[in-house]
DNA sequence: ATTTTACAAATTTTT
DNA sequence: TTTGTAAAAT
């Protein structure tokens, strides 16, 4: 603490509210934090207030995010206030993450190998599935995606399955719902999951809240370890969470939630908006901390949002402020299908650009549904306006990354049963449902695995199994059991290729070379790859540490062939993956594909900031969208609400909101009243009032029985059926640039003599990954395990790629590629 | 055992 | 509209 004190430093940049939260280090104190008010900031410069002022291990100072991206960019500007080194042992990451690797330690006092694996969705849902099939539960009733949301409730609000079916409230609920029989799939769910050594994501919550009550001994070691408590996102806990938090304060009170009430849009999935309600009786005494000054909007649209949530009843009260300029007002854009939408909100991309010098990552379109994505990617694809989706399937999801994933996942956990059955016959081997079966069967009588049962030679004896079924198991078997036993000597990379290998799938691939096969085949390969990278990362990290340990012994740098690096097994490498989000593992991807329209859906926004916004499709029952026949709640309502609030907030200059009166939905038409949020934002926040003639009252314009000359009545009678060339009328208050919006943005791509075409981006872009409108065929280019090649053939349809490089030519998946310029 | 074909169903948000 | 599952054919 001398004159010029790190913790003067680290106070001066903040604002009195700002200050006033982190300098309360002490004791549980709950921060309201609304939108764009500088949370991160807070959190950040608390913890590295404490470190400042403190003797604290950074170790001993947990900070818990939602999202790996959270925690990773708390961890960057923690570590540019007190350095890299003291940053990085931090106990800081997303719940799931965290607790996962606590477990990993305690795992055998719950009845678990420490090496237990984690299914995610897809898989738990394969696993339902099979049970209920096993139980003869026809799936008319008994919906996998149903069920699995029920025993995720139940785990969520600590449910173990011997309560469920013991609780006659839950119990009735099912009847109800005419699945009666939910708690003993549940039961069968969780005993298989053990059977297995398997915890789903919501195991990992449920197990952490067990081991404190199983082992307070445990639990001793583990809560006093953290002095510091820090929770991002409070208002999205759910109940399992709230309660591991708790019983973490037993020993060291210094808890500090950060939250927005009305930025809670996860009820859904468990999250009780309530815990942030409570905390004040929950943790009394305790200090609230407000703020409210919002840095990033402008004061139109603080004040629009602010005008929107008011419409909530239950809330904490707070006044968010802007000081910044009044600022545009709101527009609100009216189409009459989503095709035409999607060309006005792209020409009105078109006009800021030429207006307003914005660049194309300036803009974000959100939307509350995937599947509103097609039809505005594809007018901005048909303007040349570069554009990324930051979601739908991520490259972890498909299917034959997953085979791979499943076999990785046997080679770690040969009791992993359902791993077992997916990778068995993938490649076809000609073990088929019947050989399955019966193995199952025999499994189940000797009580072993279906690895275990699967190695026996006396199969046909113990089974109904023939001599030639139990040849392809055995050998199978044995492959796996080859790959298991080098397991623990190996690292994950070297391991990988032999699995990869092994098990033939690339081969099998590539026997039948069709575009979609040969894709196929390039995605196993990038996943091996990728496991390459995730080592050299960890062996990048160790060697890091050790050189900065070694700093102050004044020994030279090491040869890097003295360094003992620790064993990185594939089972890291499954936990990183397994609670990556697909929007993270999107994001990565593309990860310096910068100039670009960002399109996602309201939910992946939240967190995330862009001076101008477009928010499309908002008409009643799509934004709100109301799912469960027809009634909408109160407290959903209130949520959709709040979704919104969220999506107005992202915007800094300007947000523009869209919607149409006509509307394909699920391939029927439908003409949809506008939503009833635009009537709750403050008029005097809109450009122009709204028509009044599409609410109610009146027919909304049902031109319903004429089929007509038209086949397809819903869409626009009037002549052409907005091609891309018919801008169709343009509203009066987007600056229109009128029919000429094609030629506005030179076309970047499909470079007839260089691809760098524009000066501006020119220079930075020699190590950029290439999407799919920057390669033109015969151009060259460079791929990371490849090597240089020159482009073949281009599929802008199904944005696959061929390239003729040194090993050969390939066929891949643009997204996944990640091609660049060769470096000259 | 695998491929093809036909038909039905279901469409939110995700750590 | 697409997606997945069930039955039927190879």
């Amino acid at each position: 603490m001398a004159d010029h004190s790190p913790s003067e430093a680290i106070l001066r940049n903040l604002d009195p509210q700002q200050k006033a939260a982190v300098l309360q280090t002490e004791g549980p104190v709950l921060v309201i934090a609304g939108a764009g008010s500088g949370k991160t900031r807070v959190l950040t410069s608390r913890i590295a207030y404490i470190l400042a002022t403190t003797d604290t291990d950074p170790a001993s100072i947990l900070a818990l995010t939602f999202t790996k991206k959270a925690a990773n960019e708390m961890k960057e500007r923690i570590a540019t206030m007190v350095g890299r080194k003291r940053a990085a042992r931090l106990t800081m990451g997303t719940f799931h993450s965290v607790f996962a690797r606590i477990l990993r330690q305690y795992a055998h006092l719950l009845g678990y190998p420490s090496t237990f694996t984690i299914y995610d969705t897809s898989d738990s849902q394969n696993l339902i599935k099979r049970i209920i099939k096993e139980k003869n539960l026809g799936d008319k009733e008994y919906k996998p995606k149903a069920v699995q949301s029920r025993i995720s409730d139940a785990k969520n609000n600590l449910i173990s399955p011997q309560a469920y079916v013991n609780n006659p409230a839950v119990m009735d609920t099912d009847r109800s719902k005419k699945m009666p029989r939910t708690g003993e799939i549940y039961l069968a769910y969780q005993k298989a999951l053990r059977e297995n050594g398997v915890m789903d994501f919501d195991d990992i919550l449920v197990n952490m809240a067990l081991l404190a009550r199983v082992s307070p001994d445990a639990w001793r070691e583990i809560a006093s370890r953290f002095r510091y408590i820090m929770v991002d996102e409070y208002q999205d806990t759910n109940y399992a969470q709230y309660k591991i938090v708790r019983a973490l304060t037993l020993f060291h009170k210094n808890l500090c939630v950060v939250g927005d009430d009305s930025q809670s849009i996860y009820a859904f999935r468990g999250a009780n908006i309530q815990n942030i309600f409570n905390f004040r009786s929950d943790y009394a005494p305790c200090k609230v901390f407000r703020i409210e000054h919002n840095y990033r909007s402008t004061k139109v649209i603080v004040e629009a949002a602010n005008s929107l949530i008011e419409h909530n009843e239950g809330r904490i009260p707070k006044e968010c402020f802007s000081t910044g300029e009044g600022g545009e007002k709101i527009n609100i854009i009216k189409a009459f299908n989503e095709m035409e939408e999607a060309v006005l909100v792209t020409q009105s991309i078109q006009a800021r650009i030429r207006t307003s010098f914005a660049a194309y990552s300036d803009f974000a379109i959100l939307y509350r549904t995937n599947s509103q994505s097609r039809a505005i990617e594809e007018s901005l694809r048909r303007s040349n306006i570069p554009n990324v989706i930051l979601s739908g399937t991520s490259f972890y999801d498909r299917t034959e990354v997953k085979d791979m994933l499943s076999y990785f996942r046997l080679v770690v956990n040969p009791s992993d049963n359902e791993a077992f059955r997916r990778s068995v016959n993938r490649p076809a081997r000609g073990i088929g449902d019947t050989t399955v079966a019966a193995l199952d069967e025999a499994a189940r009588s000797l009580g072993v695995t279906l690895l275990e049962a699967a190695s026996r030679e006396d199969l046909p004896s113990v089974s109904s199994i023939k001599n030639a079924g139990a040849l392809k198991l055995n050998s199978f078997a044995s492959m796996i059991r080859s790959l298991v036993s080098i397991r623990d000597t190996v690292d994950a990379d070297d391991l990988a290729r032999l699995i990869s290998s092994k098990s033939g799938m690339v081969v099998a691939y590539k026997m039948e070379p069709t575009m979609e096969n040969l894709s196929r085949a390039a995605n196993v390969e990038e996943l091996v790859s990728s496991v390459v990278d995730f080592v050299a990362k960890r062996h990048a990290e160790y060697f890091e540490q050790m050189q900065s340990q070694s700093d102050s012994s004044s020994s030279s740098t090491l040869p890097s062939e003295a360094v003992q690096y620790p064993h990185v097994g594939l089972s890291d490498f499954l936990e990183d993956i397994a609670l990556l989000s697909s929007a993270e593992s999107k994001e990565e991807e593309n990860a310096d594909s910068d100039n670009k329209v960002k399109l996602m859906t309201v939910h992946s926004a939240k967190g995330l900031e862009f001076p101008y916004v477009y928010i499309m499709g908002m008409e009643d029952g799509l934004f709100p969208s109301y799912l469960p026949g027809g009634g909408i709640q109160q407290n959903d309502l209130e949520e959709e609400r709040r979704l919104f609030y969220v999506a107005l907030t992202r915007a800094e200059k300007a947000v523009e909101l869209s919607y149409c009166t006509h509307r394909l939905r699920n391939g029927n038409p439908e003409t949809p009243s506008p939503s009833r949020f635009l009537r709750e934002i403050s008029p005097r926040f809109l450009v122009s009032p709204l028509p009044r003639d599409d609410w109610g009252s009146d027919s909304p314009s049902r031109r319903s029985p004429s089929p007509s000359p038209f086949s397809k009545p819903w869409q626009r009678p009037s002549s052409s059926p907005s091609g891309p060339s018919s801008p169709s009328p343009v509203r009066p208050s987007a600056p229109a640039c009128a029919s000429t919006g094609k030629k506005l943005v030179p076309k970047a791509s499909l470079p007839s003599s260089s691809s760098s075409s524009s000066s501006s981006s020119a220079s930075s872009s020699s190590g950029r990954i290439l999407g799919v409108y920057d390669l033109s065929v015969g151009m060259s280019v460079e791929h990371k395990s490849f090597g240089r090649g020159v482009v073949t053939a281009l599929d802008m349809g199904k944005q696959m790629v061929s390239v003729k490089f040194p090993v050969g030519e390939k066929t891949l998946m643009v997204a996944f590629a990640k091609l660049r310029l060769p470096q000259d």
